[in-house]
DNA sequence: ATTGGGAATGTAAGCGCATACAGTAGACGT
DNA sequence: ACGTCTACTGTATGCGCTTACATTCCCAAT
């Protein structure tokens, strides 16, 4: 059952496939009775164009790509269950209080704005997720097959993108500028920590807040960190006389910094949190051991994620438009293949803060 | 700036296209020192193998396919945000109460798996999510992209798969078998809602439970439906003689639901929903109305999505292995392109139930 | 009936790569 | 020195499609 090809349809609709091939690309130039024609054969034949034999002849493929650093925690079972035919059965009690496994909202919400947005272009989305190993292969490998691709922050080397981009326009998500060669489509990172610190400050008469800094290797952290101390520094206080502590962006990581913070007895007014997970895991600790929030502590993170809408408090915070960012990013690409000389793009998104319980108390309080 | 060739490399190396081929393919096949020629002249010129090229001449893409029905709400803001260089600094008070968007946690978990399982084996994913308007295009077109594809049920009519499948082997994920023509992929919907039926009808005496089904177009309801049925007619209890509430899956809607069974009066000891986010909904006005969950009613769901862990009650449900539903798919495709005589196949995925306090009362209760 | 001209169709040349097959250069044996 | 292998490398073809260009049609206008 070998599949059907341009020559095939040719033979069985009598025509050349010059003539198929326009039925298929640009049906007007086809009379409509051989257009009928062919098209039955089509059917008939259970015939579909090979896109790789198209993009060769048309010189792109239609293809937009977009890729990401490994982020879902490795689940490496060799074998996933499969080709049992079992019906399950197995009732677990009250289970799984702590986190299961951390949604990862942010990629998500990329991927949805990056696909819908290529698809509006009429362009397919491609996907790679960089596993440990070496992504060279495969983000070598992607771009063999895209007109364009989007890479998120710090996922690819540099060397990497260099040679990559020497075949198509390259799109840097998130982070920061990567000199002036490439596009590159951010958020307000900066202004929206500064505009909550601001709040907290003005408002909450908060004198000391204490940031909660993500990895040090986080351009989106250190440019959220940056916004801060820009806050502070416009209301006169020395940010460099406050303590920063030092987490990982994970939920976990910051219960322990919590719990030490508990322990010691030293807490500050306000905890600024350079994402959300950290501050949840913040209010996990907090609100056990008996302090309140906001009224004795106040609590902040970045991103909006949704587990932030249903934690109790709600969680304060930025909201990034996520699925903005992939959109962005593949308009971007698609104006870069239009005009390949332009000069370089730089987007960046605006956000929101949003304020919400950690930060305000009870609703219309 | 053209891209570089093989034949660009092969110039600049000093050897023939094949040559450069192989070092690329077989690497082995080549003498170490022209090897590193090669390489260095790939390295030197950016060179990024064609895969619309290799494709063709290899006969195989070394892509897999995925395909999605559209179910995010079209964000169809025909402009993005973007381009303009803002940077945003909006302050929105106590916000968002409702749902701001559900997360559609069941693509993206079928979503990351695939994306895993077909890495693992050295393929790439494309994803295409079938918009509104005609899936004939796009799944045409991925078709012509891949070497397999996955679709979720229904998401595709028949011809259009038969179509299809005369060119690539089709997987097809959830929904009822479509005859014996495809491999098929699923999980334990009936099993599992019976399972959690029966706990209820056993260990909490309930006599008259009230299933809220979904769409009625839904072949995932209608094997859960058949699974609550299965657990009353095992107990004795006539399943016909119980009323059936008809929703569509979304929050929104079992509100209204609820609101009309509470205003009403007659509210059923327990409230079987065919899924979470109809199950959400109804806890979403049970609490507020002072209906008091589980002592009066007894909610459950079906699918085990993140938003029922983080609910209050959280939310008795039945998982099911999303991520694992996207490997079996990837693998059952491939096994196919191994085996294109096998018989075909058929997995079912084991799927747990979930007791919380929903059903079962405060935890440790 | 002729002719001009646009519309419809056919012809043929690649697109960039993999690979069967042919060729070439040493290495080794006698 | 010459034949024989073995290890590499080059030659040539085709994968299935698009598209510039050439050719043929068809019909209105003369």
């Amino acid at each position: 059952m070998k599949a059907a090809t341009v020559y095939d349809v040719a033979a069985h609709a009598g025509v050349s496939i010059a003539t198929v091939s326009r039925v298929l690309r640009r049906p007007d130039d086809v009379r409509a009775s051989t257009r009928a024609r062919v098209l039955s054969s089509v059917r008939e034949l259970g015939y579909v164009p090979s896109a790789s034999a198209r993009s060769l002849a048309a010189r792109r493929t239609g293809v937009l790509g977009l890729f990401f650093p490994s982020i879902d925690d490795e689940d490496d079972r060799a074998e996933a269950v499969f080709e049992q035919d079992t019906l399950a059965r197995i009732v677990v009690d009250i289970p799984d209080t702590g986190e299961v496994r951390p949604p990862n909202l942010y990629f998500d919400e990329v991927l949805r704005g990056s696909e819908r947005e290529a698809w509006r272009h009429g362009f397919a989305l491609m996907v790679g997720v960089g596993r440990g190993s070496d992504p060279a292969t495969m983000v070598n490998d992607i771009a063999g097959r895209v007109d364009g691709m989007a890479v998120l922050a710090r996922s690819v080397p540099d060397d990497l993108l260099d040679h990559v981009s020497r075949r198509i326009p390259v799109v840097l998500i998130a982070g920061p500028r990567r000199g002036d060669d490439f596009d590159h489509v951010s958020v307000s990172n900066t202004e929206g920590m500064r505009a909550l610190t601001e709040h907290l400050l003005d408002r909450h008469r908060v004198t000391a807040p204490v940031y909660v800094a993500g990895p040090s290797d986080s351009p989106d952290d250190a440019e959220r960190y940056l916004g801060f101390r820009q806050a502070l520094a416009a209301a006169g206080i020395d940010p460099d006389a406050l303590p920063v502590l030092r987490g990982n962006f994970s939920r976990v990581d910051a219960r322990a910094i919590a719990a030490e913070l508990v322990t010691a007895g030293d807490l500050p007014r306000a905890l600024v949190c350079g994402n959300d997970q950290m501050a949840l895991g913040i209010l996990d600790v907090l609100g056990p051991a008996g302090v309140r929030v906001p009224d004795d502590v106040i609590v902040t993170g970045f991103d909006g994620i949704e587990a932030g809408r249903l934690s109790s408090p709600r969680l304060t915070t930025v909201h990034q438009p996520m699925a903005d960012l992939g959109r962005a990013a593949m308009r971007a690409m698609l104006s870069r293949l239009e005009h390949p000389d332009q000069p370089p793009i730089t987007a960046r998104l605006p956000v929101k803060v949003l304020l919400r319980e950690s930060s305000e108390g009870a609703p219309g309080a």
